[in-house]
DNA sequence: TCGAATTACATAGGTTTCCTATGTATTCTG
DNA sequence: CAGAATACATAGGAAACCTATGTAATTCGA
């Protein structure tokens, strides 16, 4: 990994992410909110602070997620019955069908947009995905893996 | 490209997109400034028209980052002498400067992280930045290559 | 050649997303 | 049981977007 090429592709990687980020973001009502009900969908209820931390935002930011998600009634909250301090945030059944339209919606326009770069692969998206999840996953987190 | 799972790796290619836009704005203090300085260093003087196309946003918006650039002395601005309603906005040495610094810091960044997954090639690397390339390539565009 | 479309850019106004700092309530701990 | 730590909320503010619209310059057709 220190080819001289990878200085370059690490800058194209900053780039092209901000750009796709801004694609999705001209496609859908809510993409901050995804991330979210895609956690509580990979990891079950979770804590506003612990949601915080598996998506690498502050505290606040998350509060202010939850709560708009909660709004839309995507989410809903309860006391966590453990512990008075904190509460457990879950998807409600609109959460799932909404995660599952938003997952569609997004499937079409990055496979629509492949299709028309045939040299393009399903291999290649999955190392994508693999080199996004690796950078963005905290060194310190994943140092047993 | 028709894969049952390319739903799901879309999914997961804008979410940790969006994350690692997040990680990088935490380190860098104009994120979206950046982008424009690398268009210019790849285009050479342009517009703030195209500017705008080129990285695919509105041009209210490129004014604005052009602007920002201005003020710190990265970009420049002078008349355009083909066309007094345009301008060319332009890299200053400065400019160049950071931009460079930028990707040094950017390539540390993805460097060290993926130096923490043994299993990250350089060529999955650069398989990311073609997916994201292509995905964020405006299918009308790129429909010759 | 003169007025109408077009084009380049600026401005106005507003939204979303995110941050730091700080406050309040609850739970651990010595 | 008091103090430290923890979970969440609130306050205040900034960056980066967007759409709609205005102004000046250029192009083009009658």
């Amino acid at each position: 990994m220190t080819t001289p090429h990878v200085d370059q592709l690490s800058s194209d990687l900053a780039i092209h992410a901000a750009r796709l980020v801004r694609l999705i973001r001209r496609n859908l009502e809510q993409p901050a909110g995804i991330r979210v009900l895609s956690l509580l969908d990979e990891h079950g209820a979770l804590g506003v602070t612990a949601l915080a931390a598996a998506d690498q935002c502050s505290q606040p930011t998350m509060t202010g997620a939850v709560a708009r998600l909660r709004d839309l009634g995507w989410v809903d909250t309860r006391p966590n019955p453990a512990d008075a301090r904190g509460s457990l945030v879950d998807l409600t059944e609109a959460g799932r069908r909404e995660l599952a339209r938003i997952r569609e919606i997004n499937a079409r326009l990055v496979a629509e947009r492949l299709a028309a770069h045939p040299d393009r692969t399903v291999e290649e998206l999955a190392a994508a995905v693999a080199v996004l999840r690796a950078v963005t996953t905290d060194p310190s987190e994943g140092a047993s893996q």
